[in-house]
DNA sequence: CCCCTTATAGTCGAATGGATTATAAACGGG
DNA sequence: CCCGTTTATAATCCATTCGACTATAAGGGG
């Protein structure tokens, strides 16, 4: 008896082709003096990605090949996002294909040869979800209407209070708070509604007037949506952050990063404090003079925290610890 | 020009085979009575499984029906786990398979016909999971000691180091606190070290002499782990926990299976506060009888809170809301 | 009726977290 | 050289949360 699991062997798509083609992904992130960037090849309008194929070792080290084969870019820490098979491919053949979508945290620095790859920024895609300088005009002006007629279009009531009341949650309609964490949801909202290109381009109905953001090639731009909210929330409960700092910072440079990414700004005091009782960071002794007053520390990363994986957060009201 | 991504059409690999077999993995997980249950097959050492093909309309469709005809039993919450390659296939053909790998909550209660599937408890395949009723001596008197000459085994005391800090993590060894979202790390740790009986088969090295938990065929057990760890994790900031209760239930009754899959004790009277101020619950008016003592007031969940996402608590110092 | 069991409510203090204010140290212009 | 500007850094205040504990209520069984 062989030690694989049944259902290979006597299930009932036995028979059938079960071949896929298995595509890997990645949303390459960094940060550059406080504006968040994807690695995009093309026009800027879509990300890198390739086969998994025979001679790659695993997902991981496949990724990473294609990612420096196609932009230079060596990358350092990778994380899963997610996979996705119910793609429609326009294309007749009957070939499924699994796209294994990871999220790659780096710096910019490293020098990218000639390829035919750029550094975008995320609010170019995101346009609605950079809250840094206040709510973006867009909201108000163009997606909160549209989003109401949205709902107001459909027969019935109960459908149509739930579309409202989605938009409103996903974009802080009726003095509901923002919530950063939203992104992916913010995305599929404006998709099911018509309002950004990929939606009327795949569904090859009437052109939409006006569509928000720049457009990606098939459903890359949800992809990056995956990985801007997976990355929102990273930030929050693993020092994931330092990933994109260099080797030294300030505490500002830090907090301008983490505030890029969450597209929204961050009490100072408070910040700091709470980088400091994490114990996240150590000084280095120097000083950085180009901030434009007083002298700031230089920090670096206190790499042993890695390990302490065992501060997290607990929510629950457990039993004598 | 097409709008494919270019890697599809001129990477290095294109001309080799890129077909890959892809294969659905589910960890379908109830509580029953206080004690956490995983739907497995075969002799218990496997989990339901299947290969995804042409005619699933999605992978969580194709997962559904894999499981609905290998147990009998349909699925409601399903989440994506993790999405695995580089699993060592015995057999010498060059054919890679993904493992794609799923969390699915439900109730016992479904008829689940002639099946040959059964429910198996979490713990008998991690026995050192289950602190309810304190710290299983099985840590004590064999991982510990077997761990710590794991440590010892290695020649470089850096490394030796290194490996007594992170069981010293995992396993709380040390003082430290125990951390039930570990269980993913405590498997692969496990497995590192040869105490349990997959690393030993997979290396076709010596028999250990003692191993600990219930086998599973292939890399299962650890796609478990990986359940566990996510559901432990989950319960604490989404209100996943109601998917495994029936309709009406007590709070002890919900105190108790949180209990099950946290794997230790709750104090009773800050969980009630806890579940009450987030408003996840209401009475309905009944109350309970079989319970011993006073009666019990009987509540449902108040599914409205599934929508109000916009709870997420956050951790970062924002400013003005 | 007493006692045991479980349910439910309330209290107390430490810790957390958001907001604000105060002080320190550089620079540049008059 | 003083003074205003800018940024860094420290300290304070207060509401809320959270863990641990105590007290009271309401059933059943001997």
């Amino acid at each position: 008896m062989d030690d694989r699991p049944k259902a290979t062997r006597n299930g009932r798509a036995a028979a059938k082709a079960k071949e896929v083609e298995a595509e890997l992904i990645a949303v390459v992130v960094s940060v550059n003096d406080g504006e968040p960037a994807v690695l995009t090849i093309g026009q800027g309008d879509c990300l890198p990605s390739g086969p998994f194929a025979l001679e790659h070792r695993s997902l991981q080290s496949g990724l990473r090949a294609w990612v420096e084969q196609q932009t230079g870019h060596p990358l350092g820490y990778i994380e899963q996002l997610y996979t996705f098979a119910d793609r429609d491919r326009a294309d007749g053949r009957q070939q499924r294909v699994i796209s294994i979508s990871y999220l790659a945290l780096t710096r910019k620095e490293h020098a990218t040869g000639a390829s035919a790859c750029a550094w975008r920024s995320w609010y170019d895609y995101f346009p609605w979800e950079d809250h840094r300088l206040g709510t973006p005009k867009l909201i108000a002006d163009v997606l909160k209407p549209r989003l109401l007629a949205w709902a107001a279009a459909v027969e019935e009531a109960a459908i149509a209070r739930e579309r409202r009341r989605r938009a409103a949650i996903a974009f802080a309609f009726e003095d509901r708070p923002w919530n950063e964490e939203l992104a992916l949801q913010r995305y599929e909202l404006l998709y099911e509604a018509g309002l950004v290109a990929e939606a009327t381009r795949d569904e090859r109905s009437i052109a939409s007037d006006s569509t928000a953001g720049t457009t990606m090639v098939a459903d890359h731009r949800r992809i990056l949506a995956t990985g801007l909210a997976r990355l929102r929330s990273k930030i929050k409960y693993r020092p994931v952050v330092f990933e994109l700092m260099p080797p030294v910072f300030t505490l500002l440079q830090l907090q301008r990063t983490v505030e890029a990414l969450a597209g929204r700004l961050i009490n100072k005091p408070n910040f700091r404090r709470l980088i400091e009782q994490q114990e996240l960071v150590e000084e280095t002794g120097e000083t950085s003079l180009d901030t434009g007053g007083r002298p700031a520390k230089l920090y670096q990363f206190r790499h042993a925290v890695l390990d302490e994986t065992a501060v997290a957060g607990t929510k629950l009201p457990l039993a004598r610890g």
